[in-house]
DNA sequence: TGTACATCAGTGAACGCGCGTTCACTGATGTAC
DNA sequence: TGTACATCAGTGAACGCGCGTTCACTGATGTAC
């Protein structure tokens, strides 16, 4: 899996062949069978451990924004998210390759695992709503967006410079801001 | 081009080898080469297709708002971007494959056409703010976020029934109308 | 503690296959004079 | 109008290569009694 993961980096995780990623695992190609039924078998459990780590580092922000009991919600996702990113770009770059890949059924695991992460993200932004006493309208359109953004963009950004990401990620941010600007506004009746 | 396109609608185009393509076109694999100097100079070619034909038809859609003088740009852009991905289904499935695909010079192809697309739709939505005279904030920001929206959810409802198709146009409307409220909430001086 | 057996990761040889690409060639169509 | 030549799409044979997968086998580690 990690050499899978290591090669997937630079070319994409399905373009890799069985024998590229044995060559990199210093393993005989007929070896990889004692592991995996199959390239498909092997990708959908790196699919399964990507989600298993961005749901993680999820939770991990909204326990550190409840116990300081300041900051917001949505800026801490998005920092966490990035830095998250940022330092598994690998295992990101799959789950993003791989959401519009040639294979329907990783292209249904990757959507349900970003499923998973926007169900957190409605739960997030409704408690910060109450919170705050300020009313959010369609809170689950909000969060779909927000995360379809982050998750597209993040992706353009990991082929750029530094110095671009970071562009990249204000973008991101002032984007975000927009979105739950709206939502405010039309769950407090407000029209233009 | 169009066995390519044919082809690409079901297995994506990085999938495809010319051999199978010249057979899908009824040609010898030799025959390829007198029209393009290989795979990537196809890919290449067909993003440019679609690339002008999706302009072609923004185009039509701003045309038909400035002579009807009625009708909002926002929701126009969106029916007629929609009506062009059910209806070139083929050349949007290669479009948005190729964004996230394998191929760096594809990749940048594809982000390039995207960025002319929210340029058209930045212009579109500043023309329709002064004429409603309700200032906008960060027309690009938000007309990204609406692209981005769009071409991801769009590409999503590919993949599924009519039905289930109509209900996400739904949601991106929905959201497109979220982001453009923020827009003009922030462009009004307006808090929570 | 020793013995017998099961499990398990790993191996090298071999297979048939589809791949991209080259080559020298054909025959139809277009162009110049 | 006829002739000579250029252009161009298309062809079949052939190449060497990397692929996924099978097979029977090895040797180390774990387990039962």
């Amino acid at each position: 899996m990690d050499a899978a993961l290591r090669l997937s980096a630079e070319r994409g995780f399905s373009s890799l062949s069985l024998r590229q990623i044995a060559k990199e695992a210093e393993i005989a190609p007929t070896s990889f069978y004692r592991h995996f039924d199959d390239l498909e078998d092997l990708g959908l459990a790196l699919v399964d451990e990507v989600g298993a780590q961005l749901r993680r580092v999820v939770r991990q922000a909204r326990r550190r924004v409840a116990e300081s009991g300041s900051g917001s919600v949505v800026r801490t996702s998005i920092e966490t998210f990035m830095e998250f990113a940022t330092s598994n770009t690998n295992l990101f770059r799959l789950l993003l390759g791989e959401g519009a890949g040639n294979s329907l059924t990783m292209r249904n695991a990757v959507r349900e695992e970003v499923g998973r992460f926007t169900s957190e993200l409605i739960e997030s932004l409704q408690q910060e709503a109450d919170k705050q006493q300020r009313p959010l309208a369609h809170a689950a359109l909000a969060a779909e967006a927000m995360v379809t953004i982050a998750f597209n963009l993040g992706a353009s950004a990991l082929d750029r410079s530094a110095s671009e990401r970071a562009e990249v990620v204000e973008r991101i941010v002032g984007e975000v801001r927009i979105i739950m600007r709206g939502a405010e506004a039309m769950g407090a009746g407000w029209e233009p």
